[in-house]
DNA sequence: CCAACACTTGACCGATCAGTCAACTCAGGA
DNA sequence: TCCTGAGTTGACTGATCGGTCAAGTGTTGG
């Protein structure tokens, strides 16, 4: 039961937290999903907030899974991208098909809200953002050398727009209630990935 | 002191938000701030989610006077997108000084927190997204017929991946607490306006 | 076998939540 | 002059909030 139930704890929320926001979900309702008491909780994380950053923790874990399979180097390094904005759409589809509404970006949603939530969540959620941005970075660099794209493409600077732009259609999607639109992003990142005159 | 109610109301409730969610501020608050009553809040507005909605248009509206101004026809319709991007950077940059904390977009926040409140709200967020897709369609509109981009480019999609690039940067910047962060806006939307091959 | 400790229980706290209500004020039209 | 109704007041509700706590339970290492 021991490390079990902190998971299980985090789960719940992460499952709630998708759903809405943090701010709106309650730990009464985190306790009554998983299947636990409000000491519980509370054992594991010293507040609300604290399982706020865990989840986000937890977010980052399953996203880094996706990247790192869709990073795989079983393909040029621009095909690995495309195949990483596939399967992020798809994900999206998926817990649209669960929750009834598209969902914006886990990270994106939860980076936003701990943003305001004082500076040593926000730089957490920074920290999440700067290493998903590696992963583009290190493709983009990668290309380079290929000659895929451009050498005047500086890797970091690309990166971040690329990153942005996603989280950009992440929003739009959940707006407009259309995982779809994220797909838009394997044409756009080619524009951001060309070298500017 | 009729109708000017109500527009207190929502200019607190505004200032609130922004400095973190609809959802973390609580209509007493709004209600102190405001130096009005709840029973007068109730009068004007339904449920907090029709706050919420009304915040959302007031936002629409400053923003909407932005976007007037800066796409005023007496500079080419490329210098007006830049000139938006700078006066948006600027807003950004004065609103960090006054929260302490960068503030997110003010109508991609309130966008992204009122799409899981139901497919009404959700929709009134779309058409304000909507609304100001068009802004950045007319100028790439008029830019193609000045031969300012290449007429390969279709505005409206254009447009959609403008307006999702401001709302990461956005994102970024209030996660990395730098409101300059969207000044990039300016490079990457010429790189997105630019002909595919 | 026992002591120590991580973990769990469930009642409990004061504060705050969104929302209600009946009584009141007051301006404008008949 | 009086009536009507929009606007205002402030006390109020029951639910729920995040968080606490003392008293457990079960496991584990010595």
């Amino acid at each position: 039961m021991a490390r079990d139930t902190r998971e299980r704890i985090v789960a719940a929320a992460r499952d709630l937290v998708h759903a809405s926001s943090l701010a709106e979900v309650s730990t009464d309702e985190v306790c009554r999903a998983a299947g636990v008491h409000k000491g519980s909780l509370y054992h594991f994380f010293p507040s609300k907030e604290a399982l706020g950053v865990a989840v986000l923790e937890c977010n980052w874990a399953l996203m880094r899974a996706m990247l790192d399979e869709a990073f795989g180097d079983d393909v040029p390094p621009l095909a690995r991208i495309d195949r990483f904005v596939d399967r992020f759409a798809h994900r999206l589809a998926v817990m649209r098909q669960a929750l009834g509404a598209t969902p914006g970006c886990p990270l994106g949603g939860l980076v936003a809200e701990l943003a305001s939530h004082g500076d040593e969540a926000r730089t957490q959620a920074a920290r999440v953002l700067h290493a998903w941005t590696r992963y583009f970075a290190d493709a983009v660099t990668e290309a380079k050398g290929r000659g895929e794209v451009g050498p005047a493409v500086e890797a970091p600077a690309a990166a971040r727009r690329l990153l942005a732009h996603l989280q950009g259609l992440a929003l739009l999607a959940m707006a407009y209630d259309d995982p779809q639109l994220v797909l838009d992003a394997k044409q756009a990142f080619r524009l951001l990935l060309a070298t500017s005159g």
